[in-house]
DNA sequence: CATGAATGAGTATTCATTCAT
DNA sequence: GATGAATGAATACTCATTCAT
């Protein structure tokens, strides 16, 4: 009985969490955050308001939340693609396919997170804090510093030029991908968009 | 005596315009659009609020004229370079610095704009209708295309891989571009940085 | 077994009213009533929130039972110098002392009290309702009234004029022993500055 | 026609604030400063909730506006009696009427300014912050210091005793007058309350 | 009795837009 | 045409109180 109880009320509580973040998932990849209104969070969790403010800090650490909750898995997955054995270029392939299936499953939230993040240099530009926006660009340059391993191991094995920037080369692909996903160029085979991009990056666009 | 007059009129008229999308332009760059205020830029241009919609039916518009106004001498320029009869391949690297220059001096405005627009499928997603929101697409889709014509004319040439679908990769090279300028990986040799990403988009980085 | 069990209990039970009520002692001091959060105390009382809510009906109520308890021991006190035998001009000193330490021990809750109450004819001015407001006044009113008492035996002795009301000087002689002690006007000899108000008081500021 | 329409205009505008002030003064009084509302203001103002914020910064500083605007000319009077060439004594007697007619006339907003303001020595106590909370006393430290003066002036040319300290005087003094009109001890007769506390305050209660 | 998760009424403030002068 | 006073819809966040366990 006991435990039976003990795990409705855990469930209970989770739940409530959960409904929010997922009704938080929803309306902030469909309205973007500043017209993500708490009011609409709240009618879609089914909750009340006060609810969101006892897990949650505010507006912004429930998106931060969010993004954190998505992130993590995806970073465990691309950590092992880099840590793996798989050849070097073959890698660059497969770390492709990764992030393609990754931003292909959030691409609406990632397109709100970016909208809000990324490249404002300015403070004060967004309605974000320096500090807040710090926390943001962490997460996805983090991910763009795994595209730049891959890179760095083909090119100490002589596979890539010595001449082609690690770090521009990264944020290029990175960019590329990204456009594949919000431009809808990913079709259902991921398997061979990824294999588009990298052989467009790797051989490049001359004919031989 | 009248003429005079008139041509002053004239003149404040124009003036007030031209002062309104100068002020325009430093708001929405440095704060975005959202944190931009009509209370800001009238307080930058000197004037009272309501000559602003004397001359723009609203801050959109206002946007939306600035962005017009900033990229149609652009527009003349890349359709310069595409008519051209420079050989293709060399044709991609000029565009490349076309857009370059281009981004580079109105990075902060089109990040603004690219914010406001890019990948918004949805409408009332942001504060635009989804009319809106098509009319900026097409500000950049066309010049996307530019890039297009390119690399179609070097394709029908057999420069360039039949693989190569010219759609995608002009969208990737085109986002390649704008990701070294937001990251401000182009140094004060523009001319060197669009070598580096021709000769990487055309050549791969792979070593031969 | 049982006896200590409930004893235990009953200690327990009584344990957890004070350390609300000394929580709230230390919130309501420092804070004042409106920004003394139900939150703040429980943290502090080291105690659920619902407790709180098992031994008093709310906030106000809390407040109420504080102010009683504090003011119940100080009743007796000044009761017992309004009888006992000593000449009234003294007992004046006597009681001035009497109400100078009690106030300087409690001179926080004490303002916040009279911050909530005094003077607040109207209902509705503040969060209580006038029923609520007439429970406080009644609670200071009658110490006031216990200095009238004091002055009207003087009079009735022929020691204080006649044309001096007792009420309104037991008002105005209130109101002077709170000043001293929110103005911080009391030293550390409490006897002393007793004397100092009870001179004046008595034989006024003019030099004879 | 021009001068009547700029009038025109000129009223107008003025009226506004002049309303909103009104309003504000109407409901700070009966309500006090907490749980007055924005909207309460509006209603009674008959104005627009962004008019208010066009006139005041918020809440706070539109409270300021009222206390400021009351008390000024009240300074002017006061000041003029303290540099009267009035016997000191009668002078005393003076000043109390003044402040009793002030006090009479703004008690209630009075009442509330000191709810927020007096006494309250730790920071964060209050909804104002300490900044906010100095500019307020100032406002009525400065009155009590023109008691302050006259009584300094007695005593300068031997009229009180020297046993008696200004300050605390002073500030004793002003008590009871707060204490008389805020306990309606004040009746038709305004020149003889004030003669009452006066006579009280200079001769003391003691039979002769 | 003790607890704390859930609740929602209540509120100051911003800012694009209008319109009378 | 130029102006700016007036407007009000829209929105994040707090906190006393309840009640199921």
């Amino acid at each position: 009985m006991k435990h039976i109880r003990e795990n409705i009320g855990f469930h209970d509580s989770q739940n409530k969490r959960q409904q929010i973040l997922e009704a938080a998932y929803a309306v902030f990849s469909s309205k973007g955050y500043h017209r993500a209104t708490v009011d609409e969070i709240i009618a879609l969790a089914d909750t009340g308001k006060g609810t969101v403010y006892n897990y949650f800090v505010n507006k912004e650490q429930l998106f931060y939340t969010l993004i954190k909750e998505c992130s993590m898995p995806f970073q465990v997955i691309i950590e092992g693609i880099v840590n793996s054995s798989e050849p070097p270029l073959e890698k660059v392939e497969t770390i492709i396919k990764a992030f393609l299936e990754f931003y292909a499953k959030h691409a609406n939230l990632w397109r709100v997170m970016m909208h809000e993040v990324r490249g404002f240099g300015a403070a004060g530009s967004s309605n974000f804090t320096q500090e807040q926006l710090d926390k943001y660009q962490v997460c996805f340059c983090e991910t763009i510093g795994m595209i730049e391993k891959v890179l760095l191991e083909a090119q100490s094995k002589g596979l890539i030029r010595e001449s082609c920037d690690a770090t521009q080369a990264a944020h290029g692909l990175f960019s590329v991908i990204v456009t594949f996903v919000f431009r809808d160029f990913v079709g259902e085979n991921i398997g061979k968009t990824a294999h588009t991009i990298a052989d467009l990056f790797l051989y490049g666009a001359v004919e031989r």
